[in-house]
DNA sequence: TTGAAAGCGCTAACAT
DNA sequence: ATGTTAGCGCTTTCAA
């Protein structure tokens, strides 16, 4: 149906061989030949088969890249950074979507590792290096990308959390707040962890003790930002400034503080993670913290580029970790 | 480095042949010998190469998708009902991103073919099909998704844009409102005629003269909706109904408005269209029309299934164009 | 039930 | 400069 490098060839009356030699571009193929062969082949709409040209030379030429939700406004930019800077080099890129579900973050590796892609990219979900890298070849390239599990020599490439989180409450102390509460979820233990580990750390450079009743865990979502400062308010106790972990539950608290009459931020600073897109909204001017997601795929790329070039007892581990931003807006 | 089939064929002292056979659950294995072989493969971890499977089988189990835009707000979530339509059924999704970019959408269909896919799903930036199909080969199965060329034969999935926009405007006209404007952007001229093909019609049936004058043209921003908005009251005209033709710029619409001191929705009633996450926030409570991007998505992935399942010739052209919804929220 | 061998489309070593 | 051929990992006849 789609002409094979021997429909060419024996169109142009010359060996495969040879129209392989020419549409490579190697040397030892007559100027005029190869002339005469691409043109064919441009007239027959020829078209490699990567397939059988990965075969042979045992690499395609794709890269995998795992990530746990399309649907984020997260992941999709560091997608883009990543889809950039390996097209840059050649490379396609194999996107696949977990859903935050380990087994079909497996379900990925394998299918993946099957169609032979030379290296994977993966955010993933799982807590332990060894569910993920058990089940790929020991000379696959694989880059950790904004999360990485425990135990792995792999590199990753991340984000200083516990920097940012810092920065955030520092802003809010410099902001004269002094009875700051830091309010999550647990849905991502692993940046939780960092992120009130910085909390910490300001609240003790700005010489306030930490303690644990001004933490406040619910989930990723508006609502429960909503819900938990109103909570807070309710029972009488009236913080003046608020970390989320996050810009959605961010938003919910600067909602839930509005909707039972105080003020943003005169009354209580309100500071987000992550800066989405709607944090920069005209009506929602949340102040947060930039991750730079298209920058933390270009680095993971540029890894990814470097293993690919090597053999991988040439692989050095390397781990990026970018700093985030202070991003003042309306509502510290 | 990574177990082949003979490797597994030699551990078992039996031919290659019979491995495949057993892998594969043909008939013509003894159950012991298939037990064996299935023991020491899995023992090897051995994973069998797609590629090599796929010059044989001449199917990769994998198809692509091409979409205009992983950041928006619109096409993960139709990637993700792709991906779990696809994953159901044993394919793969190797996802591609164009940035609206025509050259660049090319450069995804030539390589999604040299790496033979199995079909493709796109999300068309071009205005001829001729642009798309010419680099395909004609038994390779194609579906467009939410948008589609000019003078296809292909199938495709889409979006009611009339109805959305008519349903948009009589909401509009059923709260009183007569002196309606709409706003919107060149950006995709596609959608953009449907929806004002939309919007004159549910004028007409509700007595008012669709003119000119009524149609405001920027971008697709949020920005672009403020400065016109902010243009046409500072003229002195007063609007009672804003249709937007995405809810970027009705958000930008509803600051703009009360930036000058009206009220949504008392004095001027506001509605978007797609229905983007930001649109249910509570700060935001944007009336719109909710595009099922779900939907579209898995109504796609089904057509792509029913064409990988049958030959060439028996494939027929089905258009699948699904209905909006109204979805009314505090801006109307 | 099992094995031998051809062949999928291509590249690269070796001949000519 | 060009042709011949082996072989990448696998499936599938055809023979035994």
């Amino acid at each position: 149906m789609t002409p094979t490098i021997k429909d060419v060839a024996r169109r142009a009356g010359i060996s495969y061989a040879t129209v392989s030699r020419a549409l490579n571009g190697k040397y030892g193929v007559s100027e005029e030949t190869r002339e005469k062969i691409l043109r064919i082949a441009r007239e027959m709409n020829y078209r490699p088969n990567a397939i059988a040209q990965g075969l042979v030379n045992r690499s395609t030429k794709t890269v995998g890249l795992v990530i746990p939700d399309i649907t984020s406004p997260f992941f999709p930019r560091v997608a883009l950074g990543v889809e950039d800077t390996m097209l840059e080099a050649g490379y396609s890129v194999f996107l696949c979507n977990t859903n935050w579900n380990l087994e079909r973050e497996k379900a990925c590796l394998d299918q993946l590792a099957r169609n032979q892609v030379d290296g994977i990219l993966v955010s993933s979900v799982a807590a332990q290096a060894r569910e993920v890298e058990k089940r790929m070849a020991p000379g696959m390239p694989l880059v950790y990308l904004s999360s990485y599990p425990e135990g792995t020599a792999r590199s990753y490439v991340r984000v200083d959390n516990v920097l940012g989180a810092d920065m955030a409450v520092s802003h809010l102390i410099s902001r004269g707040r002094r009875k700051i509460i830091f309010i999550g979820s647990v849905q991502e233990p692993y940046s939780l962890e960092d992120r009130l580990e910085g909390f910490r750390k300001a609240l003790q450079n700005g010489g306030i003790a930490p303690r644990d009743t001004m933490i406040h865990l619910g989930e990723f979502r508006e609502d429960s930002g909503y819900s938990i400062i109103q909570g807070i308010l309710k029972s009488g106790e009236r913080p003046d400034g608020i970390f989320a972990e996050n810009d959605l539950i961010a938003m919910g608290v600067v909602s839930g503080i509005r909707d039972l009459g105080f003020r943003v931020p005169e009354d209580i600073s309100v500071i987000g993670f992550d800066d989405i897109s709607i944090a920069s909204y005209r009506d929602v001017q949340l102040s947060t913290i930039h991750q730079p997601r298209y920058r933390i795929g270009r680095a993971a790329a540029e890894i990814m580029l470097e293993q690919l070039a090597r053999d991988a007892r040439e692989w050095t581990t390397q781990h990026k970790v970018l700093e985030p931003e202070l991003v003042i807006r309306g509502s510290s």
